[in-house]
DNA sequence: GCATGAATGCTGAAATATCAGCAAGGTTGA
DNA sequence: TCAACCTTGCTGATATTTCAGCATTCATGC
């Protein structure tokens, strides 16, 4: 058994559909059954959703909360950590672990439309980035 | 089913073992069965490997080559998709579409070191960027 | 109150993933 | 040549995932 208290184990001892239905809530925030049996590929029932959910709920991967007659589920890990978990797993295994060439893939990427409020923005983080860290010297 | 073409529902159609030696693949470039089980969290028998990577054969996610007695696997997808289709995956996901918060969150990481020459790369990135696209005006 | 519709709780079956054992072939080094 | 070792090919058992049906509960509207 993997550490159940590291965040990267917890995202990644998932099945597929687990891992689909958690795809989902991280886009939306939250949903309904309903609403994540609409947007499942090739989409169960009913019945099948609540299982996943259910199976997720006793693993302690989402919480639900009462709408009324229905639940409304969400992540149960926080936004930050999960994002940050997903960049750090996608940096290690996609980019070699080296997060400038991940932000220089982000960059060269067509769909990105930089306006020059981002652009200034980014300046500043990379200014901010450059004095706070110290980085190392080339 | 999912369109077989799609590189994400390639992606997305992987179980736990099988996403967990893509990862390793993904990471390593390529890797012999017993390189694969020793990375392997928990890792199985020598056999259950052999049988993840001939059902991940068989889907046309992975090939191999021979080196000498053994063989070698490696993803099927070439560099470029495989990144591409992890970083829209992740943008879609984690950052509501907007490449711009996903590149924010990597500069604001705590484990980015910027030394002066990617800095400058950076600055030159987001020039090249915002002329060639003639983004957007805020 | 009462009918209707939609949701849940629960159960068990079908499909798939996971895994290990064993025979066979090829390589290596003495 | 021969033995030791490592590999693959194949097969079937076990575990988990995936799924649907049914009874029950609850909100809603007439």
């Amino acid at each position: 058994m993997t550490d159940p208290h590291d965040p990267e184990s917890l995202t990644e001892n998932l099945s597929r559909r687990e891992r689909q239905v958690m795809d989902i809530l991280h886009r939306r925030g939250e949903a309904t059954v309903a609403e994540i049996m609409a947007e499942l590929p090739d989409p169960p029932s009913y019945s099948a959703v609540r299982s996943i959910l259910r199976i997720l709920g006793e693993k302690g991967t989402i919480l639900f909360r009462e709408d009324g007659p229905r639940y409304v589920y969400y992540a149960a890990m926080d936004g930050d950590t999960v994002r940050n978990t997903a960049l750090n797993h996608l940096v290690d295994t996609y980019f070699g672990g080296s997060p400038e060439l991940a932000v220089t893939a982000l960059l060269n990427h067509s769909d990105l439309r930089l306006n020059s409020r981002q652009v200034a923005r980014l300046r500043d983080l990379i200014e901010t980035a450059r004095r706070s860290e110290g980085g190392s010297h080339d």
